[in-house]
Formats: C-alpha cells, structure tokens, sequence
RNA sequence: GCCCUGGUGGCGGAAUCGGUAGACGCGUCGGACUUAAAAUCCGGUUGGAGUUAAAUCCAGUGCCAGUUCAAGUCUGGCCCAGGGCACCA
C-alpha cells in the first residue's frame, strides 16, 4: 500500500471499476426488505453547487447505510430539465434549450460521478425528453377525465419578465419567484389542477407524517388555511333594477352577527354593478378602476389606510331586522369566501377602523365574562360610544335577543342553526388553498395535450397520439408571445372527435408538474406501456427517506402529495403519502451568507474534487452541523478534514502488515483473551454510536467526530505498545478493519482501496454492517462521581459491580468528601447506581 | 398579529432517562522534530480569583421565577434571532 494518500488517483480508479462492475444497480427483485432513498431532483443550470453536494453526499451516506445493514436500497438520480432558464439561454446564445439542457445535464452526471455517489444509473429520469413526458402528458388526461384538470376564465398572477402567468405558491411577496419582478393581475382563460378538492385531506394526513419536520408541516397547514364559519344571505332592499337580490357573506364569528352595521364587497364583486345606485355610480366605478390598477403588492400593505364608498343601496340583517347599508372596500378580497365581508365593527379591528374613518355606527354584542354580572344588573352600558378598540375575546353575548348570555363560543353553532333552520345560512368550512395554475406561456415544457375545436370545444389529444412533441421550428427571439406560436406546423390540427380543422394548445405545464411524480418513474423507469406498473409502483413506494431543500415546503412537496392523491384514486397506486420521511437540509454559507454569485462568495466543487478529492469533500460537507441545519463552509474546515483523511490512510499503511482481514476470529466477531483490551471496547463503543447517531435522525457530525475519537485511540494504544504480539495484532486488525467498515458509507473511495489493499473480498460497499457487543461497549471500570449538595466534589475509579451500599461507602470513605462533610449533619445520601453518589448535608 | 424553529466558549457544535456542561473539530498559544520551512507529533485553551507552578475556590448553557437531593435538559412567565402565514372576514 503506497505511503502517500493520493485522493484523485484511487477516486477515478474505483469510480471506473464500481461503474464496469454495476457496483450500484438496484435489482427490482431481492429477498432483502426494500428501501428508497431520495434526493430532490436538480435542475440541469449548468454546474453542480455546493448545495448539491451536501443534498446527495447526505442521501448517500444513507443508502449505503441501509445497504450494509441488509436492505435492498433504490437510490436513483434525474432531472428536472424542463423550464424557462434554458430558454433564455436559448435567446441569449442562440443555442436550442433542448441541446443546452443534455449539455448541462452530460456535464453535471460527470460531476455526481466524481462524487461517488452510488446512484443506479438505469433508472435515470429526465424530464425534458419525450420518453417521460409522453407520461406526463398521459397523467394530465387521467387528471382531466377525472375532471381533476379543468379550464377556466380567472384573475391569473402575470409576470411580465418571465412573459407567462403563474401559481400562486410561485408568487412570493407579490413578486416572481424565478425573477423577483412585481407580479401583475391579468384575467385569462387557463388550465388548472383541482388541488383544492384534496385540501381537507392534504390537511388532515400530516397527521400521518411523523416522519416531517414541524416546520415544514405548519407551512402546508398555514398554506391551506382551513377555517370553520357560517355562510350568511343579507336581502338587499332597494336594488335599483327593483329586482330581489342577496349578498352572501362568509364569516368565522356568526356570534357578532347581531352587531352588523355595514356590508362590505370587493371592488371586484360579480354583483356590484347591479348593487350600486345611480347616484353612487361614478364614485364607484372610480374607486374600483383605481383599485384595479394597484398592484397587489400595494393593496396588501400592512400600514394602507382603509379605503371605500357607499354603492347606496342596503340590506336587511335577518337576525334583528336592522337596515344597514352596503359598501365597497378593497379590504374585503374577492377570491376569498364569497367576496363579501358582513362588518361589526365593535369586535373586528379592520372594520372599526374602517367604521372610524367613515362615522358608521357601531353596536356592542359581546363583552367580558367577568362583566356578565353588571350587565345582567343592567349597570353595564355598552354604548358603543365608550369602546377606543374592537373586542376580539371570548366573551358573553349581550343585545343579541335570544341569545344573550350564552358564551359566545356556543352562540357560533346556535346562531349559525337558526340561519340553516330559518333558510338564510349554513354551516361553512373555507380554505385559503387556491386551485393549482399549471398553464405556461412558454416553450419548454411538456404540451398540453388538449386541441380545440370549433365544433367540438376541448378535445383531450388520443391517448395513442401522445407524445404531443415539442416542435423544432421555433423563434426563440419572439417578444410578447411563447416562441412555440411561431411554429408553423405546431398549432394546425384535426379535431379527434370531428376530423375537421382543430388548433393545439399552444400552453405548455408548469415544470412542477413535471417533478410531481419523477419519484413514481424510478421505480419502472423503462416502461413503455405505462408510467409505472401497479406492482412496481406500490413495492418501491411510498419514498422512505426524502432529502431536499426547505424552500420546497409548499410548492414541490404539496403538489406531489396531491399527485399521490389523485393517482391513487385513479387507481394507479395505493398509497395515500409519497414521503415517509422528509429531511429538509439547511443551506450552505459561506462567511455567514447564502453562497451566490452576485455574492461572489461561491465555492466549485470541481476546486474541490480536484485539490483534496471528493472523500474530503463528503466527509467534511457532513462535519460540522446537524443536516437539517445551516452549513458554514470554511477553507480551513475542509483543510482539516483532507489532514484527517491523511491521519488514516498513514494509520493504514503503517499497519498494512499487520493487519490480516481474513483473521478467523475476526469473522466470528469476538476476540478471545482480549476482551478487557481497552482498544477493543472502544471499537465496541465506536460502532455503537455511530449507528446509533445515523440511525436517530441522520447525525452525521457527531458520527464524523466518533471516527476521530476512534483513530485517536487506535494512534494512542499503538504509541503505548513497543512491540505486536499475535494477540495484538488481532486487536488491532480487529479495529482497522472495524473502522474502514464504519467510514465507508462517506469515505467511499478511500475505504474501497484500504479494504482491497487490505485483502479483503469484493467491494468493501457490499459488506455486513459491523455489529457491536452491549457487554463490551462501555469501559471496563466506572468513574464515581460524588456530589455534595448537587456539586461535583470527587471522581473515584470504580468497579462496576458495586452495589449501592458499596458504592455509598466508597464515597463516604473518601479523604476528601470525609473532611469536606466533618461537622455536618449528613441528611440524605441518593446513590444512581454505576454513575453518582449524591451527599446532602446540613 | 398568529404559527414554527432555535438561543451553550473566540467559532462550528457535543451532552439516551433530569445525574461530571463544553465531546470532536476549527482557531489560537506553547513545545518536540528540522539549518529552516512544510508536514507530523505532544500539551494548554469557558470566565474570574488564586499560586513560582500546582492544588483549590467562585460564577457559568438568552432573562426571571418554580419543581428537585440534582436542571442545558422539566414547569410557568418573558426577551432575542431566523423562517412561514397574514386586510383570509
């Protein structure tokens, strides 16, 4: 074995013989129980980042974990390669997205293969290609069969940059999430997923999610945002047509609905024309021409003053028979509820301050519980007058008929039952989940496979036709339209029900469609018939261990899990989740900032791979913090890490001779004689946290520093022998051995040359998990510490077998416990058995 | 405003059940080897007091209380940082 650790030589030499041997492919057929790791797919932008590496370098170091300890582990890798980056490169450099993508993707496998990750390559998805989206297409008809994909005319998030229309979990701070601009409103005919009929269920199963963080769990809960009220119907009184309308309203508190004095709708209410008087009219149409053109970002600023105008007609409060007048107000949104706010000021913050501005009148119907008393005794006055903020406690309701007195946590449900009973309300659970937008505007994605015919409306393309290609005859250098429409073979087609003249949808889908069941494709990625097979489908799945970014929380991981929804009741699978567990790793900084280019404080992982080898790169992108923490990169940390690797490669190829793999009581796991060598229950105690460390929640850098404190020890006990007899050398064989099998999961190459150098059999990635003895995974003598009062005052070296009135004599009878308790009382000794004697004294 | 996560040395971070706070590393200081440097090896490194040096003592895990023989860990109340949601009725 050569004296030198040379990374780069022995990396490219292994990774070429993994790749001949098909070290890494994942048989669909095993006796051994399944596992499926998974890292989220990344996008082809060129060059892989530092982000990257510590997203697979993390999965990896797990599948080849749950592989040594007998499962059959998926660990596959693809891309997410549709999407606008290529074609603005396209239009920037002239070059085809399509060839930009293969380029970027051919150069970025060459780096996770530098890596050494062990992925099995077969399965390797890519969206962009029409062997995938031929599938992906196929699921999008399932989905509108179903009726789970449906067009429709909408007030539509625009982004003028990127030129295409957006979901609203693509809008961040009424701003793109690709380009960062001021997201505009347009009202557009465009293509939707029914997320929404799935909002209850996505709720309720992350309850079925231990395996998730919290975190990102609340995200999805605050994002669906279910809430429970009541749907009340006001009649209006004098619209100006004389006809007999309504304005239904939907409300979380129906106990303050005695307490109405106003109505508000938004200024984009589909009634409101017809609510607003003559006389109003002007005003009206001003205020919401103005309101039309404020951007949302505007309209939604916290510190806006609220704004309105009377329509001048009114409505009747069936509960009371109160006429109150109708106004419009941009507080009040149209695409929540019914676009309608009932107002009561008096226990609302938004409508007192609105109330405030404009002089409405306000009415006290709820009030502490502790005023309870001085109302009944009619002491309690509660003129609105006196009121400086709205009441938004629980409390006791008071002016409202009936109902007063009642909680008014009761008056919710009773007051909403007189509505449903007297037929002017109902019972209502409102969600501030929105149908998912997936139309695109532009070229590369996949196409949605729908033609549109003049006599026969929507026709989904026949399943037999799909793919529906991407054409080749495309101006990238359009402005103001998708390049696809400059096709002039794209669009003209025949109708599928009628033969005659059809068009193609020109919209292609939103890319994360495309990575909403990639996942799914592993498991059956070659199949030409289906997606997946069934049987496929629900032996690999659900996803055992999920690795990803956090800034997926809603958008990709709410998606999948309602793809996994849908398919299932398609039929296609059976399963309710798509990831069992989830591990949203942190971000990788760099002097305390995300790394970026305008920062210009990026590291390249090819520097790296090439200065100190990926082994160094692995282990030291694992080191220093938890996964799911931020990461801070710092030269030196990696310079310690390529240092640690050298320490045990000289530990190796010192010993190279004297360490025998194939020693038989090595493969029996026991050393006789030896079992008191310390260095031996170290070992013991090594494999035991370690496995224990990656097995509770992935703590890579505590198992990083227990193969330091393990080479330590193994330098330290060989500094303290002059000379190896058998027996020590079967020790120490014994730890070697021991400690490559430990750090091959991350030090993959440099394990795989040390375990062949040291004559052992195959590779070393094919090997049994090392396995620990309990008895010999502690030191052989205790250390007792002895406490006065709860501080430490003595450590005394102990047999374990000592009993507890042992060990209490043992503490009292040292010198220095006895001189530090002469002259005191001592009240109460507390004894935890091998650990701790406690002496309290007075 | 509501929700989630976190707060431990100069830094990253350790610490199954409440039982030795600061593992391991980075940095730094000192030493060995060397003509010298690199590499390597050994030792110190929470703060304060103390001592030639030690021994030793005191304080200490964001703050304030509480429970306990014993609290980084449990309970209550705050403060701060990061993230999510938000005129959602």
């Amino acid at each position: 074995m050569k004296e030198t650790y040379f990374p780069q030589e022995i990396e490219k030499k292994w990774q070429k013989v993994w790749e001949e041997e098909g070290t890494f492919k994942t048989p669909d057929e095993s006796d051994k129980p399944k596992y499926y790791a998974l890292s989220m797919l990344p996008y082809p932008s060129g060059k892989l980042h530092m982000g990257h590496v510590r997203n697979y370098t993390i999965t990896d170091v797990i599948a080849r974990f749950k592989k040594m300890n007998g499962f059959n582990v998926l660990h596959p890798m693809g891309w997410d390669s549709f999407g606008l980056p290529a074609e603005n490169a396209a239009m920037k450099h002239g070059a085809e997205p399509e060839k930009w993508t293969l380029e970027n993707i051919k150069y970025m496998t060459k780096q996770l293969k530098m890596l050494g990750l062990s992925y099995d390559w077969d399965r390797e998805v890519t969206t962009c290609l029409p062997d995938y989206y031929k599938w992906t297409q196929w699921l999008f008809l399932q989905l509108y069969k179903k009726g789970l994909a449906y067009k429709k005319d909408a007030s539509v998030n625009w982004c003028n940059e990127c030129g295409t229309v957006l979901a609203n979990e693509q809008v961040i701070d009424g701003k793109c999430w690709r380009c960062d601009s001021v997201v505009e409103k347009k009202y557009l005919s465009q293509w939707f997923f029914k997320i929404t009929e799935y909002a209850e269920e996505l709720l309720k199963d992350l309850d079925k999610l231990p395996g998730w963080g919290d975190n990102v769990k609340t995200m999805q809960a605050n994002w669906i945002g279910k809430s429970e009220g009541a749907i009340f119907r006001f009649p209006v009184v004098d619209a100006p047509s004389g006809e007999k309308m309504e304005v239904p309203v939907y409300t979380t508190r129906p106990d303050t609905v005695h307490g109405i004095t106003y109505l508000v709708v938004a200024p984009e209410y589909k009634d409101i024309e017809a609510l607003t008087t003559p006389e109003n009219k002007e005003a009206v149409e001003a205020y919401r021409a103005n309101a039309r053109k404020m951007t949302e970002i505007e309209r939604l600023s916290n510190d806006r003053v609220k704004t309105g105008v009377p329509l001048g007609t009114h409505c009747i409060n069936p509960f009371t028979g109160e006429k109150f007048p109708l106004w419009t107000a941009d507080y009040a949104l149209a695409e929540y509820g019914t676009g309608a706010v009932m107002a009561v000021p008096t226990h609302d913050e938004r409508d007192f301050d609105f109330a405030k501005k404009y002089n409405l009148p306000t009415k006290v119907v709820i009030v502490p519980e502790d005023q309870k008393a001085r109302w009944q005794d009619g002491k309690l006055n509660t003129c609105a007058e006196q009121i400086d903020a709205a009441f938004t406690e629980e409390g006791i309701l008071v002016n409202s008929n009936e109902f007063d007195g009642m909680k008014n946590t009761e008056a919710k449900k009773a007051i909403t039952q007189k509505a449903v009973d007297e037929g002017f309300g109902e019972f209502k659970t409102q969600y501030r989940l929105r149908d998912w937008l997936i139309s695109r505007q532009r070229y590369w994605g996949a196409p949605i496979p729908v033609v549109y015919c003049e006599k026969c409306g929507i026709q989904p393309v026949p399943e037999d036709q799909l793919p529906v290609l991407l054409p080749k005859d495309v101006d990238f250098s359009v402005v103001g339209k998708s390049p696809i429409t400059t096709s002039k073979t794209f669009a003209e087609t025949t109708c599928p029900c009628c033969g005659g003249k059809a068009t193609r949808e020109t919209d292609t889908m939103d890319t994360f469609v495309c990575s909403s069941w990639y996942y799914m494709r592993y498991a059956d990625a070659k199949n030409d018939k289906m997606p997946f097979s069934k049987e496929l489908i629900n032996h690999w799945l659900p996803v055992d261990q999920y690795v990803g970014g956090i800034e997926h929380a809603i958008l990709h991981l709410l998606y999948s899990r309602f793809f996994t929804k849908a398919l299932r009741d398609l039929g296609l699978l059976d399963f309710d989740e798509p990831f069992k567990n989830l591990l949203t790793q942190g971000m990788v900084l760099k002097d305390g900032a995300k790394m970026s280019k305008s920062k210009g404080n990026t590291v390249d992982p090819d520097e790296i791979f090439e200065n100190y080898g990926a082994d160094t790169a692995r282990l030291f992108i694992l080191s220093d913090s938890p996964p799911a923490r931020d990461f801070d990169w710092s030269d030196a940390g990696v310079e310690g890490c390529y240092k640690f690797l050298n320490r045990v490669w000289r530990l190796i190829s010192s010993n190279a001779e004297n360490v025998d793999i194939c020693h038989p009581e090595l493969v029996s796991g026991s050393l006789k004689n030896k079992e008191n060598d310390d260095l031996v229950r170290v070992v013991h105690m090594a494999i035991k946290g370690i496995t224990n460390d990656i097995s509770n929640d992935f703590q890579f850098n505590t198992v990083i520093s227990k193969y330091r404190e393990l080479v330590n020890a193994i330098y330290d006990w060989q500094g303290k022998k002059s000379d190896l007899n058998d027996e020590d050398k079967a020790v120490l064989s014994f730890a070697i051995v021991t400690l490559i099998k430990l750090m091959s999961p991350v030090a993959v190459h440099l394990c795989e040359e040390a375990w062949t150098e040291l004559g052992g059999e195959g590779s070393i990635h094919a090997q049994e998990w090392p396995k620990w003895d309990e008895n010999l995974a502690k030191a052989s003598s205790i250390t007792l510490v002895v406490q006065i009062n709860g501080k430490v005052k003595d450590k005394i070296e102990a047999d374990e077998a000592l009993n507890q009135d042992e060990l209490k004599e043992l503490a009292l009878s040292s010198p220095k416990i006895k001189e530090l308790t002469n002259g005191k009382t001592i009240v109460k000794t507390i004894v935890v058995p091998k650990k701790l004697v406690n002496i309290v004294v007075k």
